[in-house]
DNA sequence: CTGAAAGCGCTTACAG
DNA sequence: CTGAAAGCGCTTACAG
């Protein structure tokens, strides 16, 4: 068979089976006054013609496009991946599509984007935004009336769905397990403090902190401008140089948690053993590593889903109070934890000459 | 300003500017034919209503809806995360969207969700099937004349543009590099050898040695089910068991990789220092390991880019030639890769007893 | 240069 | 139960 140069259309299948158009419609679309025999001979010209009916058509006439805006900050992430792939597997048993679009860390872009999708008239969004504030984005957030299901972000002022990760429970967790090893350097390397993410953590953090009878935290979390490699590799090198290096940091996502490593590699120390090291989120390959990096683990499928979920009961009843699913986050405690080198607390004083040298050479 | 509970139409603009929908239409299409005055009337109509064209409606009627439909295997793979990300960007430049679906490892969805997306009428596919052969997808591929795009496929029957990877080379590279070295005994875990990625990389490995000499490659090559890294974890435990165990590996993906690095890890075996190791895909956290990992590096972002690149040609000039684009593979050498124990070429023949221990206890 | 009409491919009240 | 008509929101020949 050669490829059909055109789809087939209602009023085909109406003329080969002999009947109207709307007839064909109704046949197909199983409403309830339509005789058997009328359904068998749509059916049957129908199926010869493997006519499918243009969504295009159906979206226009029925006011929904069965289709959800997706905007990640970037798919790259194995994080938004993840969130991504559990979300696209529910909407699609459901019959939803996913528009997919990143925004590459650029704020103005969420924005436009959004612009861009409801101009195509997704039914929904699932939005793992850059900025909780970013003005343009709130304007065009508060401006439209399309349901939204926010990934780890509460923005004042616009009511929706959302899904949190409780990442203040792992971080909390990682904290005290560190400070009850005896380390009492600690750094938190975390992205900009403007997004929930980085508040939950550092709440977390600091509890475990007060927890132990710990208040004051001056020049403990480092905040970079941004959840990047390059940035996590800055603001480690800056630590491992300052008069007291920590013995032990916390990085507060994966791709921070690579630049520490990168860092520290730099500087000729080991994780695990001249400084302990818990990166924020699980890759097998932190699993594998000699020795094996501890994590807070979270499941970015899970919040897909449930994002997914969250959105489709929306679209059957828009009008039912709005949903906050928080998901858990925890400690998982491999190798790379250990006690300080000197174990009374302080700082093991260790010579950085072979780091030096390495650095040098 | 209260969000609009509808979006303004053509029809509400041209009330407002107290002029004819068509003119409209004309003067925000730049239309040649409008005057001045009906210009600016429309145009500040527009703007009080912020009036956006129904992209749906658009694309009824212009019989185009600048959307791709974009198939990957699993988009939480960094490899097709990447590759998206390419393609998305150049697209978006364009004006064209991507929607996406994931086919997590079974053929037959790659033809239903070709069907899925047809039926959404996307101007284009680009798609990174599963299989080259299963006669369903192909089936419904040569029943359309939407242009297709494949990644790292080639089909017969089937004309369509194509981005693919030159992953003889750098498969080449690596297995002459562990040949000059001297290892003799090197074994290659390749995922289903249905796929053209695989047998392009077969042909590297083979011409590596017959290059130097060696015809024979019995029980050389280790061909699994899948790339997945449950496959690689298996195929290399099988290896490590055998009478005569591999003094290096190459694992044909990134998947492969991490389990053959996990079965290391579980025989207490150390890559780079046991085992040679090459894996196939760059991923920074390889490079951070103990020692670094050498890899078969190719560029995912650039092949998204040119996928993009060919399908926009396509849509602009459907009847021009079609294009094969193939896109580098190189050798990264890192610690992991180094001559085998005993330097003749023959096995170390070390014995596994500091294995059968971790594995018992 | 402008407006009225037709039509993209559907669905659904409305008659009969 | 079935068909003819209207309409979703656009664009574009077609008149004028």
């Amino acid at each position: 068979m050669a490829p059909s140069e055109q789809q087939p259309t209602i009023k085909e299948v109406a003329r080969l089976a002999g009947v109207a158009p709307s007839s064909v419609s109704r046949a197909l679309n199983d409403h309830p006054d339509v005789s058997p025999e009328m359904r068998a001979r749509v059916m049957e010209a129908a199926e010869e013609l493997s006519y499918q009916p243009d969504f295009l058509a159906q979206s226009l006439r029925l006011g929904s496009t069965r289709t959800i805006g997706f905007i990640v900050r970037d798919i790259s992430n194995p994080l938004f991946a993840g969130i991504v792939k559990g979300a696209e597997q529910e909407l699609e048993s459901h019959g939803y599509s996913i528009l997919l679009m990143n925004s590459l860390g650029d704020p103005m872009l969420d924005a436009k984007h959004i612009g861009v999708l409801r101009q195509r008239r997704v039914d929904g969004f699932i939005l793992s935004l850059q900025s909780e504030t970013n003005s343009e984005t709130l304007r065009v957030l508060k401006n439209q009336s399309t349901p939204v299901v926010l990934l780890d972000r509460e923005i004042k002022g616009v009511a929706t769905d959302a899904v949190l990760f409780d990442h203040s429970t792992g971080v909390a967790e990682a904290t005290s397990t560190l400070l009850k090893l005896g380390h009492r350097k600690i750094n938190f390397i975390v992205g900009s403090a403007e997004t929930r993410g980085s508040r939950d953590r550092l709440k977390g953090f600091q509890s475990a902190y007060a927890a132990f009878g710990i208040e004051s935290l001056d020049d403990v979390v480092i905040e970079v401008g941004s959840y990047s490699r390059d940035f996590g590799f800055e603001a480690t090198k800056m630590l491992l140089e300052r008069e007291d290096p920590p013995t032990a940091i916390i990085a507060a996502n994966s791709q921070i948690g690579v630049g520490t490593l990168a860092a520290l590699n730099e500087h000729g120390l080991r994780h695990g053993e001249d400084v302990s090291l818990i990166i924020c989120d699980d890759v097998e390959l932190l699993r594998l590593m000699d020795p094996p990096v501890s994590v807070v683990a979270r499941d970015a499928e899970k919040m897909g889903t449930v994002a997914a979920e969250l959105l489709l009961a929306r679209l059957e009843e828009p009008d039912s109070p709005m949903r906050s699913v928080v998901l858990p986050t925890f400690y998982v405690h491999r190798g790379s934890t250990v006690a300080p080198r000197s174990s009374d607390g302080r700082s093991g004083k260790r010579t950085p000459t072979a780091a030096r040298a390495i650095r040098r050479s």
